[in-house]
DNA sequence: CATCTTTTTGACCAAATGGTAAATCTAAGA
DNA sequence: TCTTAGATTTACCATTTGGTCAAAAAGATG
């Protein structure tokens, strides 16, 4: 099954880089080395590749905040929550940009997950949040903006990473970027 | 030349939601209630609808920041600077999703506009949100990130919107979202 | 070697898509 | 009314693209 990765790791280039309907099988079949029936013969179609990736993604994507451990002190999970994001956004850029687009473009193959998978995990983390607020361990906000807040600050570094090269130059911004954004959640969220 | 505004209006509606090889002609056509070679004959090809809408949204994009004025209040002008962006995160979420699709494709008809138009702004609102840093008007942090942040938390709202619905309901978010914004860079922000 | 299964390929196909050409329609002036 | 310029449509065209099919390679197995 060596094949099927080498097209499902093409595959991830081209849809990340394109989008759906901007990839074509033989972009993924020039990327993968393969030629399109011999591709064919290992997946259904360019929608099978495509909802595969999408699967797969979606474990990787809960994950971090899977972590979040309720248990722990209160900032340092946050914070720790805000790392995770961002090295995914530092080691894993293709697949951070095949979920905007895919979102971007209103969901239309991944809506079922979202409410499925991401919106229970969703509602328990922003309670355990509101009970570290309410015990003042942390600052009151609320706690659904500020996992918006982390997503879209420590996502932003992947999906717009062509222009922040333009204007920081090119891969300068992770380095700093870490520092940044943990002062931003510490004095947010500091009690 | 009602004609071309209902083109370009619809251009925007299909381009923003679908991408630029997402998008069609015939799509277009059918959402401004024109045949396409009628489209055709007041644009010269699918590009120069898109460019023309690129072009456009430029001026747009960039007027919150050129808004921020060195002589007001620095914390009054930032948390201005992000309400401006909010109120376009509410206003113009298809004009956000356009850009945002343009980004992440690596910019390939909007990579001159970012050197040319974006960076000297950018780089000159760095300096005076860092002389204002540097005068104890700021708490300090990265004047850089800071901007990274405000666009990326931002138009979170407008580029995420369908993953936001899903988890807060329809509509719900840009409401309270002004509110959190505002507690999350003042805290950030007061010297 | 001979057989059988798994991979791979070259030649196609039908639909979609960006775009063209020429004819037709419409409205304003002379 | 006739003319003329602009606007619109119908009928196409060439290319791209997702996908099929049968045949050929390439392994495995006895």
């Amino acid at each position: 099954m060596r094949n099927r990765s080498r097209i499902l790791d093409a595959a991830l280039d081209v849809f990340s880089t394109h989008g759906y309907r901007g990839a074509t099988l033989d972009m993924i079949a020039n990327a993968a080395g393969l030629s399109k029936p011999n591709i064919l013969y290992y997946f259904e179609g360019k929608e099978e590749i495509h909802l595969t990736l999408l699967n797969r993604l979606m474990e990787t994507w809960l994950d971090p905040l899977v972590e979040l451990n309720p248990e722990g002190d209160p900032l340092t999970e946050i914070l720790g929550y805000v790392q995770r994001k961002l090295d995914m956004s530092r080691d894993l850029p293709r697949e951070s940009r095949l979920f905007a687009n895919e979102i971007l473009q209103g969901a239309p193959r991944m809506a079922p997950h979202l409410s499925a998978d991401l919106k229970p995990l969703f509602d328990a983390r922003c309670a355990v949040i509101q009970q570290w607020m309410d015990a003042g361990k942390l600052a009151p906000a609320d706690p659904r903006h500020l996992i918006f807040s982390i997503w879209a600050t420590t996502q932003h570094y992947a999906d717009f990473a062509c222009q922040i090269d333009v204007l920081m130059g090119e891969g300068a911004a992770t380095d700093s970027a870490g520092a940044f954004l943990e002062v931003l959640f510490t004095r947010l969220l500091k009690p």
